[in-house]
DNA sequence: CGGCTAAAGTAGACAGTGTCAAGATCGCGC
DNA sequence: GCGCGATCTTGACACTGTCTACTTTAGCCG
C-alpha cells in the first residue's frame, strides 16, 4: 500500500494516526514525527497538509467536535422526549464523550497548541455551544439570563468532566469510574434543577427535605 | 551573588525563577533549561534539588495550592460572616486567583506533568478541599449528599474558572474579563443557592420569577 | 499522447530540549 | 586540617519541531 511515492491520501491517514498515537499516549507525549512514523510516511511530510504540528492539532480538535455532536445526538435520540430529559442526555454525552476520549478532550479546550481562529474549528464549536443554548431554553421559558444559565449549565458539566479526567473527583479504574461519573452528574442535574427554574415533575422523589421558608 | 561556585538556596530560586517564566511564558514554553538559566545555575544543577523536572513542577504546585488557601482566607475575612457568603467568598477567591495565576492554576490541575504521590502536594491540596467542604456543611445542616454537594459546588466553580482561562466562555482584556467573570460567578451562586438548599435572606429580590408549582 | 508544472514526499541540517554520567569545587563535621 | 559528600559544571545522547533543498510523480494542456 505504501509502496508508492505518494501516499495518496495522506491527511486523512494522518488524522487517523494522530488519532490513535494521542489516544495511546496522551497529549504529553504526542509527537509529531512519531505520527509520521506511524502513517509511515517521513518526518517532512505532514507539513504540505497541516503546515504545523499546531495545524494537525487544530484539524483533530474540529473533527472532535463534530464527534461530540455525534454523541450529543446518539444520547439525546434514546432520551425521552422532554425538555429537561433532553438537556440532562446532552450532559451525559459530554461527560461521557469526554471519559471516553480523554486526550482528544484534554486537547479540545487546551487554548494553547490549537488554533481557535481556524474557520472549521470555530463552526463545529460554535454548533456545539447552540445546541446547548437551545436546550436551556427550551427547559425555561423566561429569557432573562439565558446567557448566564448556559453558561452555568456548561461550567457545571465542563468542571465534572475536567476535575474527573485530572483524578481529583473520582478515582479508581476505568470501569467503574465511568458509572460513578455519570451517576454524580444526575445527582449535579436535580441540584441544578430549581436554578435552571424548571418545576419539577410530579412523580419525582425529592432529593432534600422540603423545608422551606415563607 | 552567584560568584561563589555553590549557590547557597538554589532550591528557593530555581521555585522564584519557575514561577517568573510560568507567568510570562506559559506552561507549553516554560523549560527547564531555561529556569536553570534564569536562576544564573547550569543546566545540570537543578536535578539535585528536584530530580526531574516533574518534581519542579510538583513543588510548585504544593507551594500555589499553600497561595490558593491564602487567597482564600483573605477573601474570607473580607466578606459577611454568615455561612452563605463565607462559601461565595471562597469561590471568588478560587476564581480569582485562577485568573491572576493563570499558568500556575492550570499546571495545579494537569495530571501529567505532576506527581500527585508527593505528600506535601497531597496534603496541601487536601487542605483546600476540606475547606471547601466545610463551607458546604455550614451552609445547609442536611448530612445527606454531602459529598455529592461538595463535588457540585466545585464543579461549577472549576469549571466557570477553566472555560474562562481556556478563552472560551469571556473574552476580552484581561483588565474587564476579571470583573466580568467574577459578576458571573455571582449569578451561578444565586443560580445554585436553591440546590444546596440555602434558606433566602430575606432582602434578597427574586432573580428569576417565583413561579412554582404546588 | 507527450511534456511540464506544481503538489507531495524525502533527506539532512539546525537550534533547542530533558536526562544521563563523569568530573570539578567547596562547606562542614571529625 | 582534612577528607567526604553534597552541590554544581560540562559534555554527551537521543529526541523534538521547523526549514531548506532536492526527488518524484500525478494530472492538465496543447
Amino acid at each position: 500500500m505504501h509502496t508508492s511515492y505518494h501516499h495518496g491520501d495522506l491527511r486523512q491517514a494522518m488524522l487517523e494516526a494522530a488519532a490513535e498515537l494521542l489516544e495511546a499516549q496522551g497529549l504529553e507525549r504526542f509527537t509529531l514525527r512519531e505520527c509520521a512514523r506511524r502513517a509511515g510516511v517521513s518526518h517532512g511530510a505532514p507539513a504540505h497538509h497541516f503546515g504545523d504540528v499546531r495545524g494537525l492539532l487544530t484539524a483533530l480538535v474540529a473533527q472532535g467536535f463534530d464527534q461530540l455532536l455525534a454523541w450529543m445526538d446518539q444520547h439525546e435520540a434514546d432520551a425521552p422526549r422532554d425538555a429537561f430529559a433532553q438537556l440532562c442526555a446532552n450532559g451525559r454525552a459530554y461527560v461521557a464523550f469526554a471519559l471516553a476520549h480523554r486526550a482528544l478532550f484534554q486537547l479540545m479546550f487546551r487554548s494553547d497548541r490549537v488554533d481557535w481562529q481556524d474557520e472549521a474549528l470555530s463552526c463545529a464549536g460554535g454548533r456545539a455551544h447552540e445546541r446547548l443554548k437551545a436546550h436551556i431554553a427550551a427547559v425555561s421559558g423566561e429569557p432573562r439570563l439565558l446567557e448566564a444559565r448556559v453558561a452555568y449549565a456548561w461550567s457545571v458539566v465542563h468542571g465534572l468532566a475536567t476535575l474527573t479526567l485530572e483524578n481529583q473527583l473520582i478515582t479508581g479504574d476505568a470501569k467503574g469510574r465511568v458509572a460513578s461519573t455519570l451517576d454524580l452528574l444526575d445527582v449535579f442535574f436535580q441540584l441544578m434543577r430549581p436554578g435552571l427554574n424548571v418545576p419539577a415533575p410530579a412523580p419525582a422523589p425529592a432529593l432534600l427535605p422540603s423545608r422551606r421558608v415563607k
